[in-house]
DNA sequence: CTGAATTTTCAATAAAAAATGAAAATTATT
DNA sequence: AATAATTTTCATTTTTTATTGAAAATTCAG
């Protein structure tokens, strides 16, 4: 396979699995422009290599940067802004989960500390189930936002180590 | 906070979350309703609580089935078919994990490893950026495809088990 | 076997999400 | 300050995704 086909095939793919994450397939794709790119690229050269327009290659540039996983880049000499990609790819995964905790999980944690404190018996099957069903969910969420913690954090933690020792 | 109206707000978060992760709002509610609801539900009990016509409640159902998270249940003396939610947080985290795996990443990893093997000189800087951001993504697929296994096989596994302890 | 109850399918419709593009705003150059 | 280049905004349009509902298929009871 040659390289420009190689490049749109993975253009492509992150595309489709961002999308099936919740994620704009556009912005995937923009974002993978930016990973397989040499270099830095403006808003043209985005907009010509996805055929998108001009709004929507700012739309989601600005969201890319908003995760901290796209930086701009001033070019000496050149009036236009360019941008380019975190490359390594261990601070990518733990931006994009810091992220997704931040908007997602962490609400959610708190709505169902809340749901937790229906009124009513115990004793109530109905409300035990609910409490019951709850507080697991619950409880697991808090402790994967625990985890999720401390490998965002942790580029000296031991067991982050070892993970990327592995991946070279 | 009354029982009916809790269980209403955990419907209504649980929609939101699996909508922002690619899932279906109204799968993700449905579960919801099985998740917290003290025995099995049939589908008109659905449809009425969530104000969803016929077809749309059993597409849902069925694919929660598919996805390993709601079982039939026969009661006897009734026709209809009723409906009960895994309720073992752990179950149904390994086995969402199981079929987003098998649906996603699997097929992702096949390609990132096809488009490594990109035509060309590895000195040209283009194909070296492509390579080595392709490479890494998929070292790191790889190993996430690893730390899954391990997560939905293990009930005995070590790390696991503390994970679970933290739980109750 | 018959027919009533139930489930499933899927073409048509509705709702939600994303993209466009031109006007407005901003920024840099002379 | 004037103007040219560039970026941003957002009302409108397009595309994608989800839902409906009635017909067809299936299942079961007598």
């Amino acid at each position: 396979m040659k390289l420009a086909e190689a490049r749109q095939q993975f253009v492509q793919s992150w595309g489709v699995l961002g999308s099936q994450w919740g994620i704009n397939r556009t912005m995937a794709q923009v974002h993978a422009l930016l990973l397989t790119a040499p270099g830095a690229l403006c808003t043209d050269d985005i907009m010509e290599q996805l055929k998108i327009s001009r709004g929507n290659a700012n739309m989601n540039l600005r969201e890319l940067i908003n995760w901290s996983i796209v930086d701009r880049v001033i070019i000496a000499g050149d009036r236009k802004e360019y941008f380019q990609a975190e490359k390594d790819i261990w601070k990518v995964a733990t931006r994009i989960m810091y992220q997704r905790k931040k908007r997602e999980l962490d609400p959610m944690l708190k709505v169902l500390a809340a749901l937790e404190l229906v009124e009513g018996d115990k004793r109530n099957p109905d409300i035990k189930a609910f409490t019951e069903t709850v507080g697991s969910i619950r409880k697991f969420a808090a402790q994967a936002d625990k985890s999720m913690d401390t490998l965002i954090k942790a580029e000296e933690n031991w067991f982050v180590n070892q993970f990327m020792k592995l991946m070279k």
